[in-house]
DNA sequence: CGAGATCTTGCATACGTCTGCAAAAACGAC
DNA sequence: GTCGTTTTTGCAGACGTATGCAAGATCTCG
């Protein structure tokens, strides 16, 4: 029950004003050699450690980012927010978690409680915020970045991969293993990564002057991706191949072909998912995937983050690409290979 | 960039003073029916919400839960996460995420930090935190709740899965097995859920003058768990069974059995795992585990920290029991059924 | 050594809200 | 209508820090 100290108690026991203690702890403030030394001892003894909250007042920072998230059984987003956690953290900066229903009303709460929060800038991943509601947000001054969702709003912020290219690069790889019925289960179709795999896939296709024999919504949901990949594979002309919209459905779609299909992978049906998430490494799917670059991606986001923060006005959109990772789940085309295993740090 | 609005602001257009305001939004505060209905219409008409920040510098209360964690890897810990954090929503709190590291001196940094932002409590998770640093934060007036990890110090929360009771569950079910030479790969040894585990299961086949053929520590750590597994099996008396720590290690421990040492589970080595993560019901592994009851010791999680946080000085001690859930991967005793599947609702 | 320039320092105020206190208003009972 | 009781209201002062301003201290250089 101790009390918390001030930076009155501090500057009574070092004999100089409370002004003097604040300017030791404001970085690029004026104060001497001599009575910093002073403070900082003082500081020391007592324990005292600048109130955030107070200090947030003044300054109008709160150095809290908020983080709106929908769901966390996608391994792509636990990692992304402990990558992105540990890099604010090093500048200074906390995230505080907000976690969106799925139903507008609820989100709309989510963004009034952010604002009582006094939050410095809010980043979104996996959630869809309707346009008026980031706007309303942008409008109270206070940036929106959106990891992994393109917004269409020109004023938002966005950091993408490059789901186009993603798509396309699937596509060619397929066709070059000689794949001939290709299908897409592909990820919600109302989020931008979604439809851009879906469209990219669906181009790099159409350049050999082929098309996908169908695609379906998985919805980023295990059991629909499954029920669809079901589906699929009952037809007359079942696929040989399946790219699915990202390695959390790609795996419900590898189980279920192998466990209720009876069907061989990749044998029977190509698997290819989107994300490079670490199971995709493990032995049991062993997933040909397109790789989401999460470090470049955490590191950009951060970046628009703090330039956001300290006052750049511009939106940026920053789009990244990454490299098609070649394993064991799909057929491979003549004279390639698989990719070198990753770094034994990423495999955890 | 328009301004935030103030209750000063409220105050002016509903003709009342900044303290009615005030009052308005303090429940159980004192007015009367006219002017809440004046002051909400005003503050309805500008947009006006309560600055958190400045509410907490007066009441002492930031309603901001730190939690500490130290990894997300584990699929338990994200799912804890998004649990905890959206029970606390419903009671108005929200969670501010510390990421620790692994040595001492940045968990004090950490700690630091927390204290910096006026945190109501502090949540650990996966984490070892001193017992210093915790009974520190309780001296600052902090209560400090542990989840899923026992404190030594009594006057610390925690609230835990009935490991002992849990790891004898499991000697029990592999003795009944017909299992005889039964090793177990450990969560780290320094954590209490590690050491309980351990403890109860050796227990558990000492009951019936039994011993296990080998302990090692996995550490939580993929890696390391699948290097032991690999050891254990070259040896001579090959185990017929392998209990692991958790179902982290568990998938790790199946993969180098089956894709390394090209062993068949279970009828080759039967394998165990503790937690019950959703993947765990994934065909691929279809994991035999001894479930933690994350619904119910999330409820408990938050039922202690609302008792700490209003005043309750009673430090809580709550273990909660879990059932084995049987499945595939380990030999069944006679007469005995898989569990039945689980509602669709757990699955994702 | 002196005058001007530069650096330090303390004072006072502001940030947006809550809350104890006392005055004012409303209420109830006779 | 009066008086005592309860409710409602505004005032003013906190919470802990940052910062403009002016005065004081220190430095620089001739």
């Amino acid at each position: 029950m101790a009390e918390r100290i001030t930076s009155a108690q501090v500057a009574a026991l070092a004999g100089v004003s409370q002004s003097a203690v604040s300017r030791v702890f404001t970085p690029g403030a004026s104060v001497s050699k001599k009575t910093a030394e002073k403070v900082r001892h003082a500081a020391e003894q007592l324990g005292y450690r600048p109130n955030v909250l107070a200090r947030a007042m003044i300054t109008g920072r709160s150095r809290i980012i908020g983080l709106v998230v929908a769901y966390l059984e996608n391994q792509f987003y636990p990692l992304a927010l402990a990558r992105l956690s540990r890099s604010l953290q090093e500048r200074g900066y906390h995230i505080l978690v907000f976690l969106a229903g799925n139903d507008a009303a609820k989100t709309a709460q989510v963004v009034d409680e952010l604002l009582d929060y006094q939050v410095d800038a809010i980043l979104t991943a996996s959630v869809a915020m309707s346009n008026d509601l980031a706007t309303r947000c942008e409008a109270a001054g206070i940036p929106v970045v959106a990891f992994n969702r393109g917004q269409d709003d020109p004023r938002l912020s966005e950091v993408t991969s490059d789901n186009l290219a993603g798509g396309r690069q699937v596509a060619e790889f397929l066709l070059a293993g000689g794949h001939r019925r290709i299908a897409h289960i592909a990820g919600w179709q109302g989020s931008s990564t979604g439809r851009d795999r879906a469209e990219g896939f669906r181009a790099g296709l159409a350049q050999a002057e082929q098309e996908p024999v169908a695609i379906m919504d998985g919805l980023y949901d295990r059991a629909v991706a499954a029920k669809a990949a079901l589906d699929l594979v009952v037809r007359p002309d079942r696929p040989d191949a399946i790219f699915v919209g990202n390695d959390h459905m790609a795996f419900a779609v590898m189980d279920a072909l192998r466990f209720q299909a009876m069907l061989r992978v990749p044998e029977d049906v190509s698997v290819v998912g989107y994300d490079d998430v670490p199971m995709a490494a493990w032995p049991a799917y062993d997933l040909t995937t397109n790789r989401q670059p999460l470090d470049a991606m955490v590191a950009a986001t951060v970046d628009v983050l703090m330039a956001r923060i300290e006052g750049d006005a511009q939106p940026h959109k920053i789009r990244l690409a990454g490299p098609l990772i070649i394993r064991g789940s799909a057929r491979l085309p003549q004279g390639t290979q698989r990719s070198p295993a990753p770094s034994p740090t990423g495999e955890t």
